[in-house]
RNA sequence: GUCCCCGUAGCUCAGUGGAUAGAGCAACCGCCUCCUAAGCGGUAGGUCGCAGGUUCAACUCCCGCCGGGGACACCA
């Protein structure tokens, strides 16, 4: 995709600076970058930076002073029509609106493209997320890893990054012979054991069992044959969640394929593995974990830990660069920990492993929070989430807050199909679009560019819907390098907040017996490029776009 | 005890070191004879937990407290 608008002026704006200062002879040195913001008050202009308050100090002048021997170089950049100095030093620049508004050119062009980059070009990343045992139904918390890990993957992908979205079976060790037994247990009748697996899902999970394999005796029987049930239940509900992985990584086959014991032999080489009490442990408190660890136990026996390790340098033998792991916040004490584990294998524990850890979420009902416990066979699952929202509903609404906070879904309310619940009042906004356009359609008025004339949009509102239109490509750019698919949410809200005020304001198609005029046209034009927008960030987030509603 | 996360409007929450801290809901007042009112406009609502520090500039970064949540294993 050729550069945004925005990238462009950023770039013009560099060199215009750089010039103005060195003809100026102030010392100092100007960035590489120059940042323009997008100010909250439309009063400031299109663009403003601060540039000259940085400056200010070491060329020993006022940031004014500054400002002033700059804004001459910068207002004979191509577009801009305005450079103002105002505060106490910021500079702000007004486009051209015409010029702004060849980006519906842009959009209309790049179609999907659009807001696609190449920050994380080359980049393989693999995303591990969700990973529950294969022990019970997906629930809450796997809901928003499964909503906001395939929306990251997404992100991660329009930024360029090549990404394997993983889910790690844990497949092996006690939990799962508890869950055999539990699943025996009911089968036949007998009491679940003290700390078997509770729920109605066993039970129904025993009676699917037995009918299928009516001779079935033994607990690991019961165990593998209830796995399979259980796994493609799991798979089979992520479908409907609209939620893929490229890789169902089983603990077991690192077990079976020899990779635990090569993971170990990495480590041994890297020089941080040693034997105690006839164990053998990973000085994992070399690289800042609190405690080291134990790999092999004393009675031979593997540590869960091995598997982590030996996951881990698999999944970098595999040619990862980078490996994210979505983890609930139960498990933060495994961030010192995979780090320390990457450190040992010779890696930088900085860029190649990053861990999100995601907080808790609620679940008001009635007013009232539902409280948890798979003892009490209280959990919600992600099939009862999504019968009573639905899909859309229940991703969108997941994604839009950062993982790091708790969160908390009132059902009622995602109930309502009102604007209460935000992913209505952006499918709105595209649908609303849709039904304009195929009354344009129906007109005869052209909405494509061979009818697009930018010097038609010069109302405010267009402006402010061509500057919001502008911001998508940064936001899916700053989406992706901070691991927040939150962002684009947030952003199409805005989009579509500032779309309705257009729509209010900006009459699209002629009225009664008007004349259809190259306004019209220019208008459907950037109709067509707000709704590619908002189609290009819903399908980011996995949440449909609406032609009707 | 050690570590992680969070304290922003009545509620649920946004907020790349920048200008007057925002949105939705709830409250109040307006706007449909013509493109989707699932919409738009307005009013009201704040010691950004407290106290220091860095900076031209701190809700944002650093330190210390206070309050809330969560986690510590040769469990998985």
């Amino acid at each position: 995709m050729e550069a945004s608008l925005t990238d462009q002026l950023s770039a013009d704006v560099q060199a215009a600076v750089t010039r103005a200062f060195a003809a100026a002879g102030f010392t100092g040195q100007v960035p590489a970058t120059i940042t323009l913001e997008r100010p909250k008050n439309r009063d400031h202009g299109d663009y403003a930076t601060s540039i000259a308050l940085q400056l200010a100090k070491e060329a020993g002048k006022s940031p004014r002073e500054v400002a002033e021997v700059l804004l001459p170089e910068i207002a004979k950049i191509v577009g801009v029509s305005a450079v103002d100095i105002a505060g106490p030093g910021f500079i702000n620049i007004t486009l051209n609106r015409a010029t702004q508004a060849e980006l519906v050119r842009t959009i209309l062009t790049n179609k999907k493209e659009y807001g696609r980059g190449k920050a994380l070009h080359g980049v393989a990343i693999n995303l591990e997320f969700i990973s529950a045992n294969p022990t019970g139904p997906l629930h809450l918390g796997h809901t928003r890893w499964a909503a906001v890990g395939d929306a990251l993957g997404r992100v991660l992908s329009a930024a360029g990054a090549a990404v394997t979205r993983e889910f790690y079976i844990n497949d092996r060790g006690r939990q799962m012979d508890l869950f055999g037994q539990s699943v025996q247990a009911a089968a036949t009748g007998q009491p679940i054991p003290e700390d078997g697996y509770q729920g109605n899902y066993i039970t129904e999970l025993a009676k699917e069992v037995l009918a299928a394999n009516p001779k079935i005796a033994t607990a690991e029987e019961f165990r593998e044959a209830a796995y399979k049930v259980q796994l493609a239940q799991q798979q089979r509900v992520l479908e409907t969640f609209h939620t893929s992985f490229d890789v169902w990584f089983s603990e077991r086959s690192l077990h079976e394929s020899g990779a635990v014991e090569h993971g170990l032999e990495k480590l041994r080489s890297q020089g941080h593995v040693f034997e105690e009490a006839g164990a053998v442990w990973l000085r994992t408190t070399d690289f800042g974990d609190d405690k080291d660890r134990v790999i092999v136990k004393e009675d031979g026996d593997l540590t869960y830990f091995a598997s982590d390790t030996a996951y881990y340098i698999n999944k970098r033998e595999r040619g990862f660069d980078i490996c994210i792991y979505m983890l609930g916040a139960d498990h933060h004490g495994y961030i010192h920990r995979l780090k320390a584990t990457a450190a040992c294998a010779g890696d930088n524990p900085n860029y190649n492993v990053e861990i999100m850890i995601g907080q808790l979420v609620k679940i008001m009902e009635g007013g009232e929070e539902l409280k948890l416990s798979k003892r009490a066979g209280t959990i919600i699952t992600l099939e009862e989430l999504v019968e009573k929202v639905g899909v859309d509903a229940a991703r969108y609404t997941l994604i839009r807050y950062p993982v790091d906070t708790p969160m908390v879904m009132d059902v009622d309310v995602l109930r309502r199909n009102t604007n209460e619940n935000p992913v209505y009042y952006v499918q709105y906004a595209h649908a609303r679009i849709a039904a304009v356009l195929r009354s344009a359609k129906e007109l005869k008025i052209g909405a494509e560019l061979d009818t697009f004339d930018p010097t038609q949009l010069v109302h405010d509102r267009e402006n402010e819907l061509l500057g919001a239109l502008a911001e998508y490509p940064r936001v899916v750019a700053s989406a992706a390098e901070f691991r927040e698919p939150h962002r684009v949410a947030r952003y199409l809200e805005e989009l579509a907040g500032v779309y309705h005020g257009f729509y209010a304001d900006c009459r699209v198609l002629p009225l009664g017996d008007e004349v259809a005029t190259a306004v019209h046209s220019a208008r459907a034009a950037l109709c067509a490029a707000t709704m590619q927008v908002l189609a290009n960030g819903l399908d980011l987030l996995g949440v449909s776009a609406p032609e009707r509603m």
